[in-house]
DNA sequence: CTCCCCATGTAACACGTTACATGATTTG
DNA sequence: CAAATCATGTAACGTGTTACATGGGGAG
């Protein structure tokens, strides 16, 4: 579980709630984690109780209590431990090739159709991650330029990941087409 | 569970079994289940109760008896209207950018380090795509020109993906160093 | 009045990986 | 003699997604 690594991660940065981290998950792709509340709880339960996080519950008067979180020495020496660990390639899912495999049965108006849906999709998803690094490198209030030139090319790859797969798909549509 | 139009994809191609099923998942990334038993057997056996797959027996003097699955008249309607679904993104999952988020807090030699683990495993996964690529083209024997261009460019595809993937991380080693 | 945000959590399900289990035949 | 290949399957576990459950406060 290596969204643990992650929390550490967020909250080196600053103390966190759960919810907190939830909206960072969601904010971007490289926390794959889609939002998603049942990983992010229990993680945050099981660091507690291997001490690498501590919490200081916080009464509300309305609502359920605030639970901020914050990374102890121990935590911080396990994510330290675990940037040194070897690099993990990536995954790459896409079930949208495995369709275009047997996809030559289609008549071409079909296949073309196809071919323009997913150069949509793609578009879209550049353009929305094209915002996201530029909101990303507009308020970066990072602690160091080393960190700044991290996330800079974090943001980047996504937009370069997706730019790829627009020129793929499309040139992939020419030569159908012809 | 997409696996199963995977399945019906390759039976339309010819009869096979699950075994054979399992190399032909484990020999493309494209497939991305990974030669995975519990799934393709199970699959097979849903397949089957829905009526998309035939099945024949085969009794081995030794071993278990072989089943050769044939995709069904309705299987061949399955597999036409899943073709015509509308397309997935791809869902790529990198826990090497989420390492790199923190790694700003490294040492200079550490992360150049991880860097170039990394920028080597590329590398392998590059050689081992264009080998696979060859060996598809040069065996290839697509029943039409437009199968055999998909093929081909699906198999470009991933020879292209860990090309820019190596292209980036050296850049940004490039980058880190000065 | 409805929807979204805050803030916690649980439950059910789907998907994926690894290992286990059996056992004959072939290859190094 | 060890190992890989053929050929079937099951079990356990880990990860990931969606939905459910609760409930106050604020915005449109």
């Amino acid at each position: 579980m290596s969204i643990k690594y992650a929390i550490l991660g967020f909250l080196d940065w600053t103390p966190l709630t759960g919810y907190d981290l939830k909206k960072q998950f969601a904010a971007s792709e490289t926390f794959h984690w889609s939002g998603n509340n049942n990983q992010i709880y229990t993680a945050l339960v099981q660091l507690y109780n291997e001490g690498l996080v501590s919490k200081e519950v916080q009464d509300q008067e309305s609502g359920p209590s605030r639970k901020v979180y914050s990374i102890t020495t121990e935590g911080r020496e396990a994510l330290r431990q675990w940037l040194l660990t070897p690099p993990e390639l990536p995954q790459l899912r896409h079930p949208f090739l495995a369709q275009l495999a047997w996809a030559a049965q289609l008549t071409a108006v079909e296949l073309d159709t196809l071919l323009s849906q997913y150069e949509n999709e793609v578009y879209v998803k550049l353009r929305m991650a094209q915002e996201q690094a530029q909101r990303d490198t507009r308020q970066s209030p990072r602690r160091t330029p080393r960190e700044e030139l991290l996330w800079g090319q974090i943001g980047n790859y996504w937009v370069a990941f997706y730019q790829h797969e627009l020129d793929w798909v499309r040139r992939l549509r020419a030569e159908v087409t012809e």
